[in-house]
DNA sequence: GTACCGATGTTCT
DNA sequence: GAACATCGGTACC
């Protein structure tokens, strides 16, 4: 079944743990594509050094994270690559969700073509917030999409029992206090974890 | 297996 | 002009 409005409308750090082992789907043209959630980080403006809207810093990249919970975040990093967060909680609070890792459960010839790289490895397709992106063709198109009413991407949950554990954000040596939280969510011994 | 490096563009100082 | 929630290739163990 879909995830509702309701869902998403938790705190980011609750999001975060609740979002692991759920279903994302990606609608392009006649494929659906299927992908288990086992990674993510929470970001919790505005107090979160990390966080690109900490001290509710409010420009046009960060306005989606002002919206409700329930809308996709995606921004440009390095200058290549995507990364795909889902807006968690109340309007006017800027939290976040970034989803860091997926494990592909179909389609696995599609995200090959679409990352083009040598690797035969069907790990190496997802496990990262960059590589994903390139896999399921999620771009800034997709910025501020709304995942509760729209079908070219949404969340299905998943009643399987998932062993989490908690672990600290990756890159962002520059969030002096914020850097040690530990706020990154996976599941544990899944393969497709971009970091232990 | 680890180490380094370049690619690339938007945002903010 | 610098920083950046990254990645893939190459070089070397």
């Amino acid at each position: 079944m879909k995830l509702g409005l309701e869902f998403y409308k938790q705190d980011a750090l609750s999001l975060a743990k609740n979002l692991i082992g759920k279903i994302l789907v990606r609608k392009i043209n006649e494929k659906v594509i299927k992908c288990k959630i086992v990674e993510t980080e929470s970001y919790i403006g505005p107090e979160d050094k990390a966080c690109h809207a900490y001290n509710n810093r409010r420009t046009n990249r960060t306005e989606v994270m002002f919206w409700e919970g329930g809308h996709a975040y995606v921004y440009l990093i390095y200058g290549m690559y995507n990364c795909l967060n889902i807006v968690a909680g109340e309007r006017d609070k800027p939290e976040a969700v970034l989803i860091r890792a997926l494990e592909p459960l179909n389609e696995f010839e599609f995200l090959k073509e679409n990352r083009k790289i040598k690797s035969n490895k069907l790990k190496d397709l997802t496990n990262g917030p960059g590589k994903l992106c390139r896999a399921l063709n999620i771009t800034k198109d997709l910025n501020g999409y709304d995942l509760v009413n729209g079908d070219e991407l949404y969340i299905l949950d998943n009643l399987e029992d998932v062993h989490i554990v908690s672990a600290k954000r990756i890159n962002i040596d520059y969030a002096e206090e914020y850097k040690d939280k530990l706020w990154r969510f996976y599941i544990k011994d899944n393969a497709f974890v971009s970091k232990k």
